[in-house]
DNA sequence: GGCCGCAATCGAAACGCTTCGATTAATGCT
DNA sequence: AGCATTAATCGAAGCGTTTCGATTGCGGCC
């Protein structure tokens, strides 16, 4: 293995100066940096990474705890952690990936071992036993998503609150006055996830706000679950001409049902879809929706991270605004109510 | 920070006995070993990541390369991963998440660097330029997945041949003729990547030995594309009565396209998907399967790479054998050919 | 009873890097 | 011309472990 010493001594200065040629934290005569930089390329030196983190007390390495949970929509989990990768990448930091089955242990561990100098935790719930632990670890968190209680933590997320809100307004400019929102499964809110209840919540709020006859129900992830949900629906709620669908999995199967069950979409019914760009767009037909930024939200959390490492301050919270896509699932209400024969 | 030398203060011991009692690497008397174990629990001490690595060598540190790729399906890879840590972390070790888009250059660094000890690559292709990379690397590596030439390698993957064979030998048993084989999106197969390339082999060489007529289509892991995908071949084999997905996100679409064009399924037209049990098990009409054993082979992957990390042999090619699973979606082939209206 | 071997423990030398003062040479200022 | 300042570099002291030989008792054995 090239040590420093090697790369030192093959370019002619001490150990100390090849340090700063890499971390450039004292300047550097231009000609001794190229021959330092020469010689690192021709012995292909690598800094040790543990004899680094021991010296500079940095290890240069993230924490991503990643959420396994069922109900959780997992090509969305896996948006998040790319960019969260490759934003820290940019930042000359790796990740390590950590499973929610490791639990506050886990947290312990690689923060307590200096494994990780900081730590991005997702699927945050309401009332979550790493809120306190994460207060008390001594280092840089953000969560992606918000507690019931944030105080001295770092958060982001889309504001689903919002979400729920611009579905509502979109339907009711449109002009429909009964509508219903079909969320995530139910163990998803028994397990008090604050974006699932957020959504409901301003669903449900700008609902009374339009003086809108609404509901809420939770929804499994499966076809099956998608079918009797829409029968229920429509069963329950007869007037019922907008829908929301804050679940991935089952946005196609609840158009889908409702076409079988006589609505077509938009003409009767309108449907704005919670979810990835990607899925609206390529949908059998493109849906209006409210994207899930996973993207941004991972790649903010690595910059408020990195921000926090430096010893900047940061905003404790940054809810990003939803946007909202018209495409060809919602279009306003027809007097007729129930045109389509049953 | 609560080192080493504070715990051997506390315990009344040398540090190198603190380190014998973690290590356990020399035998300890029973009430040094009790009383330092109390003074670590006391104190809350947790060995420094950086200074082990420095000290032993040794990060306990694995690397994941996890695909990015467009035609990939995600849920697996990501069952992959899940499994990769959680027996990573039985084995005391961490796991750092890298993307492809990292590419060769990545794979230097960490390795080169020594923040790992080792490698877990996935989604290999036939000619993949990372092949004779990992042999110079100088550290033990796992691929998951078969390249064209994998001498001086350990690779592991499911027996996609076997799996393609075993599909047909499924169909020919029960009488059919004529079989089609749906596969994963072409660039999948324009990038010669092994399992897709291996299951359409097995597949065309054991049709072949029955005697069946065959044919293979790539296609795109969209519902639309599915419906082209099914007229296409209605078309082009009016006798087909025997299918295999390979491509898990249309497995339902396409099932249901046979539907639509008036094929019975499994009366009419039998179906055999190889994809996870789960999925095959909670489809609207279960399916015949072939299970995609990620668990499985995320957990081998982990333990073969530690018997090569305690410089143990390990058998350059471990072939997991395919497990088919009878559902409702296969049948005797009827006499009738075509038996419902078209 | 002296010797051997083993169990248990200690001390000190790495491990490869960063960083902090110190040193030297060159530059600017008056 | 002399002094102060700055740029560039060096040397050495850590950083917190592990590990290797050395040391100390102790029981068993002949």
């Amino acid at each position: 293995m090239v040590k420093i010493t090697d790369v030192a001594r093959h370019a002619g200065v001490s150990p100390s100066t090849v340090s700063y040629v890499l971390s450039g934290k004292r300047s550097i005569s231009a000609e001794t940096r190229s021959r330092v930089e020469e010689s690192i390329r021709e012995l292909g030196y690598r800094p040790h990474a543990g004899a680094r983190a021991l010296a500079s007390n940095r290890s240069n390495v993230l924490a991503l705890v990643i959420p396994l949970r069922t109900g959780i929509h997992v090509p969305v989990v896996m948006r998040f952690a790319v960019s969260v990768v490759t934003t820290a990448r940019r930042h000359d930091h790796d990740v390590l990936l950590l499973t929610q089955e490791e639990g506050e242990e886990g947290l312990r561990r690689v923060a307590g071992s200096s494994l990780v100098d900081a730590l991005i935790v997702m699927d945050v719930q309401m009332h979550d036993a790493r809120i306190p632990l994460l207060r008390t670890l001594g280092r840089p968190a953000v969560l992606i998503g918000f507690p019931e209680e944030p105080a001295g933590l770092t958060c982001i997320d889309l504001d689903f609150r919002a979400a729920g809100e611009v579905c509502v307004d979109h339907l009711a400019e449109l002009g429909h006055r009964c509508v219903g929102l079909i969320g995530s499964p139910p163990e998803v809110y028994e397990r008090e996830t604050g974006f699932a209840q957020r959504t409901a919540d301003g669903f449900t709020v700008a609902a009374r706000r339009y003086g809108l006859t609404s509901t809420v129900h939770p929804c499994e992830a499966t076809a099956e679950a998608a079918r009797a949900m829409v029968a229920t629906l429509l069963d329950e709620h007869p007037d019922l001409t907008g829908v929301v669908v804050h679940n991935e999995p089952i946005v196609a199967p609840i158009v889908e049902a409702f076409r079988r069950a006589g609505r077509r979409v938009p003409e009767d019914l309108s449907v704005v879809a919670i979810c990835p760009d990607e899925l609206a767009e390529h949908a059998e037909l493109p849906l209006t929706s409210v994207a899930i930024p996973a993207e941004e939200v991972g790649d903010r959390a690595v910059e408020l991270l990195m921000q926090k490492l430096e010893g900047n301050e940061v905003p404790a919270a940054t809810l990003l605004p939803p946007r909202l896509t018209r495409r060809a699932s919602t279009a306003p209400r027809t007097d007729t109510g129930r045109p389509t024969a049953n």
